[in-house]
DNA sequence: ACCTGAACACCGTTCAAGT
DNA sequence: ACCTGAACACCGTTCAAGT
């Protein structure tokens, strides 16, 4: 409320995660920073470009959480383990965008290539080289893991995100007979509820791809 | 121009996809997409809701485009080839993309699903029980290919996409050495240009995910 | 140097009015 | 019924002015 004077680039990104956090990037505006900072919206061009560049700023931040979260963890060496190490650091990243549900869209709405990212991709082929991948196969397997690489996946269609499955998709259930079926197949026990473990599916997809290159590493 | 009265939803729609086409979605308003129809914005809410509703409109033209493109295909029974015929079907959608490249972007900003993508599922879900697959699986394999079985995938890191990679890269050399490593053996022969095809490396990753599938149908 | 108020050029959309 | 003009409530951003 009152105006704390002392603003800087690092005040500015914090404020924006933190609204992000709250209400969603819709909800992120100029005004609504500058306010929730207790400073008139014109203030914050003091600080940073513009706002493509607060949402740089906000990538930086998210793949500073990730750098910080893939420090602290206990893998084994690539050299030993690549496959685990790779999967610890996959899964660490995919930790800290889930307390930051919005990133995959600021990522995705990023053109350039931020020097955060690449940085992380970076570590992400360095690993695979110690583990004994060429940098061809290295480069493919980047490409293969995409977004999977920092602990997210696209979903376009979420039967399991909606309020009441069963009915959405019984009203167009002549449209879609499989996935009625596919439906009516996982609620055989009764309980629908959590029938989709998001976590589980992410893991499923992930080591289908590693286990791929696993299989590679060394003949390309 | 001049106004050619009989405007209509299908009208507006086509309309719309013409100016994502030629200029972007970012060129896409209410009031270019009215005056590329030779008529003022408040006319277009006599025959969509909002614009809202012309993205929504969006994604039905190039799931439309999508199944007319499926339909044409001379692939074989999933009965006696799956993976051939899952292949061919992604590769079919994946040139429909091509012409839209605006199209995955829009994709991803629905919220909620969509008939006509849920219809397109519904057919690789089909696809892949009359290829053998148990309902289970099938579910976590439309987790697994997620975008892919639609044709694109989501590239984070694009040291491709750039106009210069290599000296772009120089300049964080020390940042990213693997990087720099990776594409400086890949130019070893000489010309960097186009070093990087994405339709191959789209085909590589699909073909790891089906493969993996291939392994686990029947088992699981 | 940092912050501000007023203003500009855009958005999507509502509303009352035209035909 | 379909289309329109003016207006409203927002955006991001420029500019000249304050301290």
């Amino acid at each position: 409320m009152a105006a704390e004077a002392g603003l800087s680039r690092e005040r500015v990104l914090r404020a924006a995660v933190a609204i992000a956090d709250e209400r969603g990037t819709a909800g992120l505006t100029m005004r609504s920073l500058a306010a929730s900072l207790g400073v008139e919206a014109m203030s914050l061009y003091h600080h940073v470009a513009n706002k493509e560049a607060v949402l740089d700023g906000l990538v930086e931040v998210v793949m500073g959480e990730i750098e910080e979260a893939v420090a602290g963890l206990d893998a084994p060496a690539p050299e030993e383990d690549w496959r685990t190490a790779m999967r610890m650091r996959v899964l660490a990243a995919r930790e800290v965008l889930v307390r930051h549900p919005w990133a995959p869209g600021v990522f995705e709405s990023r053109t350039g290539t931020s020097l955060a990212v690449a940085r992380y991709y970076d570590g992400v082929l360095g690993l695979m080289v110690r583990g004994g991948f060429s940098y061809e196969l290295g480069h493919r397997a980047l490409h293969a893991l995409g977004s999977r690489a920092l602990g997210f996946s696209q979903e376009l269609f979420e039967p399991d995100g909606m309020e009441a499955p069963e009915e959405a998709l019984a009203a167009m259930a002549e449209a879609v007979p499989h996935l009625v079926a596919m439906i009516a197949d996982a609620s055989h026990g009764g309980a629908l509820l959590g029938w989709c473990d998001y976590q589980a599916e992410f893991e499923f997809g992930l080591d289908l791809i590693l286990d791929g290159l696993e299989r590679l590493r060394g003949k390309v």
